[in-house]
DNA sequence: AAACGTTGCAACCGCTTTTTC
DNA sequence: AGAAAAAGCGGTTGCAACGTT
């Protein structure tokens, strides 16, 4: 089976995973557009990547996703939409790939099992309400910003450019900081929903969450006028 | 046993974002 | 500053495995 330039496409074989296995062993994680060249691979970047990242990395938990998981993702999903990374972000060895899928196949057992319910279906001619996403937004912080608390902003000296805020202060200007300043304001206002593994989920970063608390000028920022963080984190299908 | 329907998951595609030059 | 390349993301599809009739 091969692509319009003799690329290979469709289901991986196990040869193909050893030389893939091999190569990110070899070089590590990252500079996909070389990893077919060095792994001998005839597939083109974006499939190495991806059967890497959804299925040969060996970080990768397998299996039913457990209650505390399932719950995680509804408040996540409720809070955030679809975005997927950021969801499996805070659910330790699941990938976005996993995520989406169980998603999928959640609404459509959902959704049949609703069919069932004749009263629950919305009247013809009923508008429904939009479902309204709240997605974080881009913050920029400058030095005299009370944020950061008199700490310091390092130029990038080193591999890690978007997060050069000391580890105390760190903001929300890359993905991961997203992640952790979502979990922050997920602990702040519902610790429970962060499941019995993460009841430390702060423990490996290094920063303290004092430095980071959220005054409710900050939440107001987040929240529409009629919302409560009740509406947006305490879910209930 | 065969036909058909459903489900779960791996993989692809197109688009956006980020990085590099 | 802008263009090109690379990386990343989410939507969608294809298909094998499984269940039901």
């Amino acid at each position: 089976m091969e692509g319009t330039l003799g690329v290979r496409k469709g289901a991986w074989n196990n040869l193909e995973d050893d030389l893939l296995k091999a190569c990110v062993q070899q070089y590590g994680e990252g500079k996909w557009h070389l990893v077919p060249k060095r792994a001998g691979l005839n597939r083109c970047r974006k499939s190495c990547r991806l059967r890497w990242l959804n299925y040969l990395n060996p970080n990768i938990k397998r299996g039913e996703f457990t209650n505390d998981e399932v719950d995680l993702i509804l408040r996540l999903h409720k809070l955030l939409g679809n975005r997927w990374s950021l969801i499996a972000g805070r659910l330790p060895e699941r990938t976005p790939n996993d995520v989406k899928n169980y998603w999928n196949s959640y609404i459509k057992k959902k959704l049949s099992s609703n069919k069932e319910d004749v009263n629950a279906r919305p009247k013809e001619n009923t508008v429904m309400e939009p479902h309204i996403v709240i997605k974080p937004q881009p913050r920029t912080i400058s030095t005299t910003s009370p944020w950061l608390r008199g700490k310091v902003i390092k130029e990038d000296e080193s591999e890690n450019k978007q997060c050069n805020v000391t580890s105390e202060a760190c903001g929300a200007s890359s993905p991961e900081c997203n992640i952790n300043w979502l979990g922050t304001i997920l602990e702040e206002n519902d610790t429970s929903l962060l499941g019995e593994q993460n009841d430390t989920p702060f423990e490996d970063l290094n920063w303290d969450k004092e430095h980071f608390a959220m005054t409710p000028t900050n939440i107001e920022d987040f929240l529409r006028e009629d919302q409560s963080w009740s509406d947006i984190v305490d879910f209930k299908w």
